[in-house]
DNA sequence: CCGGATCTCAACCCCAGGGTTGACCCCGCC
DNA sequence: GGCGGGGTCAACCCTGGGGTTGAGATCCGG
């Protein structure tokens, strides 16, 4: 596989030297070219035809958003890579939408970075950890501390939490590889233990719980 | 850095072996064992004590979002990359949300899959491309889930808490002094509005509204 | 080694719940 | 006056969910 040819981008002069620097270090990448304003970026993209733009967000001229938007648009064969300072709930999706591929905070190392343009260049996308957490959202890390008390069996709660997600039976015993009458005995059961009527019952205390 | 320890699971023998000998020819990876059901994969995570599992989606016993869910619970130090046939809606989120770090198809090449296990145990996350499109696509409408935009009405929203309450048709009946007829067309509109199925997943989208 | 708990499955019954259609009233708005 | 939307109700159908019984498999502690 010939090395990933890299057009980098970012207004500041120190963070994009260093970066120039550091990528040239990493076998498989090559810089071709570095831009100090979104404009330039666009124009270098089109003279140089990279595999990935590397791009940071607040630029002036032209921001990231707007850069990975006409570079997508303009040159399909460039993947675009975000480098941002923070995480920033608001210019992620937006540049996630515009049609970027991964998203990193400049905290990360030389080797992620590397690790991003590759996958890019691949047509994979890597995220920052954070950013994914958000963008997943309901990431709430569950708690098998206090459903102890509930008396259910660990199956009778893997099942409570699926009908808290709104499966129905038949769903359920694909999900957990078993049959529609073993999930219904389980529910059967767990409806006896937590002293529920119906799945609807159930899924309120599911959310009571903790569950989801 | 030291290589990456990898436990892989599927339940397909050829599968299973194909990855096992891909991936011991790659630089940095070293796959310290094989399982080939659900909890066989949890053992040997405890076992082995790896940086990745590498899972696959569909198996017998525990599948794979089981498995990732209990390995993230268990063993916080191992990450999970999930790999499937297919990029299924339904079970690429729920492994997500299970805490899985990375999700590849099965026609990956040996590289993608080797820098997604990189990224992985770093702690970033790679994606598939095309799940990933769904992902943001998803997020782009978060929340049309807001009680002034769900687009229901006042008596809607009253029947709605009531579902989630856990009363039948005929308490909530009672309770709104109508008739049950009408407890049911108040109850059919909600769902074609708020495109839900059945009461259960009415709950769980009225608890998502804060509504109890 | 035996009893209890857990998980598994089958067959059966019954009805609440969900889908559909069509109807009437009342109110606000054009 | 006419039109639309919210609220009210009835009749129908039929699937899926819930209840029951009964039974085999496995595992574990006494």
């Amino acid at each position: 596989m010939s090395a990933v040819r890299v057009v980098v981008a970012d207004d500041q002069t120190v963070v994009r030297d260093g970066l120039v620097t550091l990528l040239k270090l990493l076998p498989g990448i090559d810089v071709v070219a570095a831009a100090s304003d979104g404009e330039e970026a666009v124009r270098l993209v089109a003279e140089h035809n990279p595999d990935v733009l590397l791009v940071d967000l607040r630029m002036p001229k032209c921001d990231g958003v707007e850069a990975t938007r006409r570079v997508r648009a303009d040159h399909p064969g460039t993947e675009v890579v975000v480098l941002t300072t923070y995480s920033d709930d608001e210019s992620v999706l937006s540049a996630l939408r515009a049609g970027a591929r991964g998203f990193l905070t400049k905290d990360a190392d030389a080797e992620s970075i590397g690790r991003a343009l590759q996958a890019a260049a691949a047509g994979q996308s890597i995220l920052d950890a954070e950013v994914q957490r958000r963008l997943i959202e309901g990431a709430a890390t569950p708690k098998p501390a206090d459903l102890a008390g509930s008396g259910l069996t660990p199956r009778e709660i893997e099942v409570l939490r699926l009908i808290a997600d709104g499966l129905s039976n038949t769903e359920i015993a694909r999900r957990l590889v078993v049959s529609e009458a073993t999930v219904k005995t389980h529910i059967n059961h767990l409806f006896a233990k937590a002293n529920l009527r119906d799945r609807a019952q159930a899924v309120a205390y599911a959310y009571r719980l903790g569950l989801a």
